[in-house]
This record gives C-alpha cells, sequence and structure tokens, in this order.
RNA sequence: GGGCGCGUAGCCUAGUCUGGAUAGGGCACCGGGUUCCUAACCCGGCGGUCGAGGGUUCAAAUCCCUCCGCGCCCGCCA
C-alpha cells in the first residue's frame, strides 16, 4: 500500500518520501475504511483540486490482495481490506500464537521497572496501590512487547520512618506512652495480618515524637545507629514483618516481586561510601561549614532557591538520594532500560537524582512513569492520620461482599466455594481495572460506587465476556483446537467488526509498551468485550448450521484474545460467572 | 513566588507524542429488547464554546504564547 501511494503521487507530480507518506497513513481507518490517508498535503504540489486528486489517485491505486477497494471521499482516500484475507490470517495468528497472541518478539534489551516500594509501616492504602498497579501492568506489558523484565521492591529499611517502627516495638505494650497505647488497645484482632497489627501504633507514634522531643532523640539516635551499620536486628525483621503483610493483598492482585532491594545493603556493601567519593570530587560539588557536602545543580533544573543538592550530612552519614544514587548504579549494571514508577510527590527527587547521575559522568538515565495521586472526594490526598485513607483491604472486602451477592443472586447452582472464588476474582479484577483504567498523569477522585462498578467500563464487564465465549465453546463440546474454520462463512457484518478489534492487539501492546500507557489496555480490554457482545447478540452460534464450525472457531479466537489481556492487565480470567 | 502535572457533556474518561473527515467510550437519565448460546448484556435517544483568549496552518482537543482554576513539590526527611 505504501508503495502503490509513493508511484501514485509521484506520477501525480506530488512525489514523497515514504516516511511522510506512512506518517499520514492512518491504520486506524476513518468513518467508511479500515485504514484512511488524508490528501491535503499533496494537494499543492498536484496542482488538482482536493476531490479531484483523490478520484485520480484512487483510479490508480488497483484493489491488491490485501485491499478490496480504494475509494475517494472528498479529500481522504480510504482502503477496505479484503475481510475474507484479514479474517483468514487473524484466526490463523491467534490460534498459532495462542497465549502469546500479541506479543512480540524478544528485543534483547533486559528492563527493570521498580514499583511500588512503600516504606513498611502499615497497610496500603489505595493511593499507594495505584503505583502498584501501574508498575505491574506496565512490567505485563514490556514482557508482551518483547522486553524480559524484573521487577524490584526497593525497601526502606533506613530512614526515620523505620526507626520509629523500631523503637515503638522495641519495648513492650505495656511501656509505651498512653497517647500511643489509646490508639492500639481495643484493635487486638485474632489473625490478623500483621502489616495491620505492626502498622497500627505508626501514626499514632509519629505525632507523639512531635511533641516529644526526648524520644524524637531515640529515633534518632536509632537512625544514626542504622547509619554507621549497626542497625537493631529486630528493625529489619520488623520491616520484613509488615512488609509480607502488605504483600499478601497485593498477590490477590496479582501483583509478585522478582526481587526486594534493601536500602541498607547499599550501605553495607560500600557502594554508598564510592558514590559519596565521586560525588565529592564531583565538578560542582561544595563543602559546607559543617562539613557536610553538596552539589551545587543550578544548571538541572532545581527550583531557583534549592539548588544545592546536600548529599552527606555533616556527620558524614548519607542521605536518601544519594543512595538512591547507588542503587540506580547497580541497576545500570544490570538492565538496558531502567523504569521507575512514583507518585508526583516525588518528580523533584527524580530531577534530583538525574543532576547526581550526570555529576558523577554517568550517562544513563531511569524512565519515569509519574502518576498523581488519588484524592478524596472532600478534597485533598488520603491521609493515615487524618482518617481519610481509603485501605486496599478494606476496598477489596468491600468489593468481595458485592461481587458475592450478584453471583448469588444470579447463580443458585454453584457450591459455596465456587461462589467465593468468582466473588474474589470479580472483586479483584474491578479493582485492578478501575485504577489502571486512567491514564496515569491524571488525577483520581476515589468514589465506593465508581470503584465497585462491575457495569459498563469495568473489569467485571470484560471478565463476564470473556465467561460468555469459554460458556460457548463448553456447550459446543469445542473447549479445545483445533478450530477449523472457513473465513467466506464469517461474512457477517459484527463478525467483520470483531476480526479487526482483535487483529488490533499486537498494535496496542506495543504502543503500551513504548509509551508507558497501560491504560491502552484497559480500554483495548473493553472494546474487545464490547464487540464481543454485540456479535454474540448479533450472531447465533451453536444455533448455526453451515457457519457453526467457523462461529466456533471465532469464539475460540476471542476468548484467547481477551484472556490474554486480561493477563495483561493482570486480571483474574473465570470460567464461570 | 518558581518548577512540574492536570482541565474534554450533569459525573468519569479516550484521543494530545507524530495536527487531518461528523471528538470515541462509560455512568446517570429517557425509550426498547430475554419462549433462543449467561440481561454483570444488547439496540435507540438525550447530552460537547475540548478551561479562556490570542497565534501558526489549507486544517488545531492536538503545536506556540498569555491567562485562569485545581494538584504536587521546592528539607543536612524519605
Amino acid at each position: 500500500m505504501l508503495d502503490a501511494l509513493t508511484t501514485g503521487l509521484a506520477e501525480v507530480g506530488a512525489p514523497a518520501d515514504r516516511s511522510v507518506i506512512a506518517a499520514q497513513l492512518n491504520l486506524e481507518g476513518g468513518p467508511q475504511g479500515d485504514a484512511a490517508f488524508p490528501l491535503h498535503r499533496f494537494v499543492a504540489a498536484s496542482g488538482l483540486s482536493p476531490p479531484a486528486l483523490a478520484a485520480r489517485l484512487a483510479g490508480e491505486l488497483r484493489a491488491g490482495p490485501e485491499v478490496d477497494h480504494v475509494t475517494a471521499d472528498g479529500a481522504y482516500l480510504n482502503f477496505r481490506a479484503n475481510s475474507v484475507r484479514l479474517t483468514e490470517r487473524t484466526l490463523r495468528l491467534v490460534f498459532a500464537r495462542a497465549g502469546r497472541y500479541g506479543h512480540g518478539d524478544d528485543a534483547g534489551i533486559a528492563a527493570c521497572v521498580e514499583h511500588t516500594s512503600a516504606n513498611p509501616t502499615g497497610p496500603f492504602h489505595i493511593g499507594r496501590v495505584r503505583n502498584a498497579i501501574i508498575g505491574d501492568t506496565l512490567a505485563r506489558a514490556l514482557r508482551a512487547a518483547g522486553t524480559p523484565v524484573t521487577t524490584q521492591y526497593y525497601v526502606d529499611d533506613m530512614g526515620r520512618q523505620a526507626a520509629m517502627v523500631t523503637w515503638i516495638w522495641s519495648k513492650p505494650v505495656s511501656e509505651w506512652p498512653p497517647e500511643i497505647r489509646a490508639a492500639v488497645e481495643g484493635f487486638e484482632v485474632p489473625g490478623e495480618k500483621t502489616d495491620a497489627h505492626r502498622g497500627r501504633p505508626y501514626p499514632a507514634t509519629s505525632a507523639y515524637l512531635k511533641t516529644h522531643p526526648e524520644a524524637a532523640a531515640e529515633v534518632a539516635a536509632l537512625v544514626q545507629q542504622t547509619e554507621a551499620g549497626n542497625a537493631p536486628p529486630q528493625q529489619r525483621e520488623l520491616a520484613q514483618s509488615i512488609l509480607d503483610g502488605m504483600l499478601e493483598s497485593l498477590v490477590r492482585l496479582g501483583i509478585r516481586f522478582d526481587e526486594f532491594v534493601w536500602e541498607s545493603d547499599f550501605l553495607k556493601d560500600g557502594s554508598v561510601d564510592r558514590v559519596l567519593a565521586r560525588l565529592r570530587s564531583a565538578p560542582h560539588a561544595v563543602q559546607e561549614s559543617n562539613g557536610a557536602w553538596a552539589i551545587e545543580a543550578a544548571s538541572y533544573g532545581l527550583p531557583k532557591e534549592s539548588t544545592r543538592v546536600v548529599v552527606q550530612r555533616g556527620d558524614g552519614t548519607s542521605l536518601y538520594v544519594t543512595r538512591d544514587v547507588a542503587y540506580h548504579l547497580s541497576k545500570f549494571v544490570r538492565f538496558q532500560r531502567v523504569v521507575d514508577v512514583l507518585g508526583q510527590d516525588h518528580r523533584l527527587h527524580a530531577v534530583t537524582l538525574d543532576a547526581l547521575l550526570s555529576e558523577i559522568g554517568e550517562p544513563r538515565r531511569p524512565e519515569y512513569v509519574i502518576y498523581q495521586d488519588i484524592t478524596v472526594p472532600e478534597g485533598g490526598r488520603m491521609s493515615t492520620r487524618g482518617g481519610s485513607a481509603v485501605w486496599l483491604d478494606h476496598l477489596l472486602a468491600e468489593a468481595v461482599e458485592r461481587a458475592r451477592k450478584e453471583v448469588l443472586a444470579r447463580r443458585e447452582d454453584l457450591d459455596p466455594a465456587e461462589v467465593e472464588r468468582i466473588a474474589e476474582a470479580v472483586a479483584t479484577g474491578a479493582v485492578r481495572y478501575h485504577i489502571v483504567r486512567v491514564a496515569s498523569e491524571k488525577p483520581v477522585v476515589f468514589r465506593w460506587d465508581d470503584a465497585l462498578s462491575f457495569e459498563g467500563r469495568s473489569g467485571p464487564f470484560c471478565q463476564y465476556s470473556f465467561v460468555r465465549a469459554v460458556s460457548v465453546l463448553r456447550k459446543a463440546e469445542a473447549e479445545n483446537p483445533p478450530y477449523p474454520f472457513d473465513s467466506a462463512r464469517l461474512n457477517h457484518p459484527e463478525e467483520a467488526n470483531l476480526i479487526r478489534v482483535m487483529a488490533r492487539l499486537p498494535r496496542v501492546v506495543q504502543y503500551a509498551a513504548r509509551r508507558n500507557h497501560v491504560h491502552a489496555l484497559a480500554g483495548y480490554a473493553h472494546d474487545l468485550a464490547e464487540q464481543f457482545n454485540r456479535f454474540y447478540h448479533a450472531v447465533p452460534v451453536l444455533r448455526s448450521v453451515e457457519e457453526r464450525p467457523s462461529r466456533i472457531a471465532v469464539v475460540a479466537a476471542v476468548r484467547q484474545t481477551l484472556g490474554n489481556t486480561l493477563d495483561l492487565l493482570g486480571i483474574a480470567r473465570p470460567d464461570s460467572m
């Protein structure tokens, strides 16, 4: 098609580069075709009026094997694909690639996606979960696009927050200050997750330290001790214990990590010292009067009043950003593509990190995927202390409750275990979809009714459509391949539309991975589910006769394509709902 | 104050990188659809100054400038 256009344009006196033509060609199609080509850009050179140019080119471009016909519409050329061939090719590809349909070839570069990395101080609220869902989906998208991915969770076991947890739990509850004890007593829950249990005194402790300097001094001493490499042993154990509880919740959402990287390890292995040595001799290094070292980073786009980035305190200890430099250097050793998923409040930290990498002569940079906060309707970010946080475990419990009701209302034939299994799948699917559907740079206002919606543009809608396909195949006793089909029999308009949506998946995966736009996958899942429902209502499958085997093949292809898409989104694919 | 992000129907949202036809969905609302493969569905209707203004262009939601509104950040915290 590109060749034909190139030749055709040259013949009418408007030659153009293939790249220009390719950029103009819209493969998503226009109102009346599978591909559209606007001609405005070539009108002047041709000396013809736009419609005349379109008509002339349409007449000259002969339909090829892939293209049924070319029509002129105003200043546009519209191409209609050969449906039989498109159907043939798409279905064959889906069946041949199966679980890898939509996936790209191994690009040969290794990527690291660091996401979540929430400090282990207590349970996840759903603002933090946005990071995990975006990060996990991105990792899936990159893998599908052909980039081997290692996911990493960076665990902060060194700062004040970790020290506060250690400080309070290193003494028996009976010796806690009354203010903190009050926040805990009466909340003992047998079998409670460790993040909820160990995290409960955290907000009160944080508040207490603000008004009790002597206690704050003890915490500061702990930080010092940790910096010196002598962290109390229970500090890491506590962090691990809380982290374990947090991760249990993420596992329900299908989120697991390949590696956990502990911040304190960079101190222990000497890499922080090496980074500090390089920073002290960096081009813009300056030493303050108290012995602290900083980088004068005005040229790196930092805020006007604070261009000085302190990298080493007056007492010789390192700072978070310094350790982060060490961490990133370690990533660059192993990975060609390094992606960090960060909340917008870390944006400046990212700029600072880039500046420091530059200072020590490191040419590589992480890619940042920045997401906006999830806020509450009353305004403002979710705050643990302000009581406005929506906890992930609470949200999941509500979602399961609601899903269970839905299942029980429509199915009486299921045993309780099956009901629970479906409710869990629907609930987690709804939550994941609800978070991932919005572009990460958009702010999200959390509303219960939206988050728990099972209709319309939702996870359960996509799951339900998938189950429909499963169910039809089950009734057809055609749960396994082969799926013989005759493309010539698949000529219902809704069938053609459905094939076209299925054919789009590889492009969607590439787009999502290249732009880090995971929400495109959510949009695609909905498009495919919706079009399958239209097909389902308009076209009989089991009741058809001559078309039956071919239509069963279409349904099998949908099961595969939609199933692959749900996998990309980390959403469970139930076989019954 | 400065930097970054966001602003698309009553509400939520896609499209913005790389300008192209009548701005694509969802919720809500109104009207239809189930003796038939699962109605968590489908069909139809209603609803748009794409924050405002200017500019570039044959063509602007998309690019440039100014402004307005909202959010975040501007620590020898993480």
